[in-house]
DNA sequence: TAATACTTGACAAGAATAGTCATATATAGT
DNA sequence: ACTATATATGACTATTCTTGTCAAGTATTA
């Protein structure tokens, strides 16, 4: 059903959250699981995806929190959704991984619809920012 | 990850079949799951969600098989899809199904983005129609 | 040193995916 | 009428993915 995980949508609730407050203070997971009503230990995992994948640094310890590592306008939301999912690829007969592929894909009437699925999702994701989606 | 299921692939794989088939005798599952390489009982059951769903015509008995329904043209890739898995809903919150938004739909910052990628793959899936795949 | 906050890694329930199978029914050809 | 071929139906199952939870540890500030 393609469906977009809550990992997905958590994920980048929390990165609004915390682009809202770009160059100020560190905001703790606890803000961001209060404000926003996603449960406290899966919020934390992803923030961890998020810092692992480059996008947020975490600072410990009292009045420790996450902060954006980057300018929203630099960050593509498909940067945040790889972050938290890995890539996204709708089919596994892309160019970048040619050794997935089945041996049929020269033949292979469907794959087209697929691949350009594949594009147009990869597109949309790349062309908006993190800055795009705050007021 | 929104990778495509195996049900999708599957299912317009036996649809193209079909589909090339489309005016001539009937095509029975054997045929199409031995040139196809998918399992058999898997595809069965697909082709029973596709009549079912007035895509394909079942033909029972000997020599018989399945038969499109209608003229491949006039079969959007999004009508094969919702078939064999249901409505493509990439989230709760669109204009078809209000009743499961989450109550913040008008401050959410982040429904945008996956609205406007609900919109792009339900229209990528309904501009091409069977037709469009074959040769 | 107490309170706050992130880190790590393991664990688990439930749903979805992918696939199987037995039994029944229908039809064509002989 | 009989037999071989084909679909119909519904139940069943293994595996994977999703969506979390939790305990114990580490770091920092006031």
């Amino acid at each position: 059903m393609l469906k977009i995980s809550t990992r997905c949508r958590y994920g980048l609730l929390a990165m609004v959250e915390l682009g809202q407050c770009y160059g100020q203070a560190p905001v703790s997971a606890q803000e961001i699981y209060k404000k926003q009503r996603v449960p406290k230990f899966y919020l934390q995992q992803l923030l961890v995806k998020l810092r692992r994948n480059g996008l947020v640094e975490s600072i410990r310890g009292t009045r420790g929190g996450f902060v954006l590592k980057k300018d929203p306008k630099t960050i593509k939301i498909l940067d945040i959704v790889k972050a938290v999912e890995g890539p996204v690829q709708l089919i596994s007969c892309t160019k970048q991984s040619r050794d997935k592929c089945c041996s049929k894909i020269k033949e292979c009437l469907t794959r087209p619809v697929w691949v350009e699925l594949h594009e147009v999702v990869n597109r949309v994701l790349s062309e908006r920012t993190l800055h795009d989606l705050m007021r």
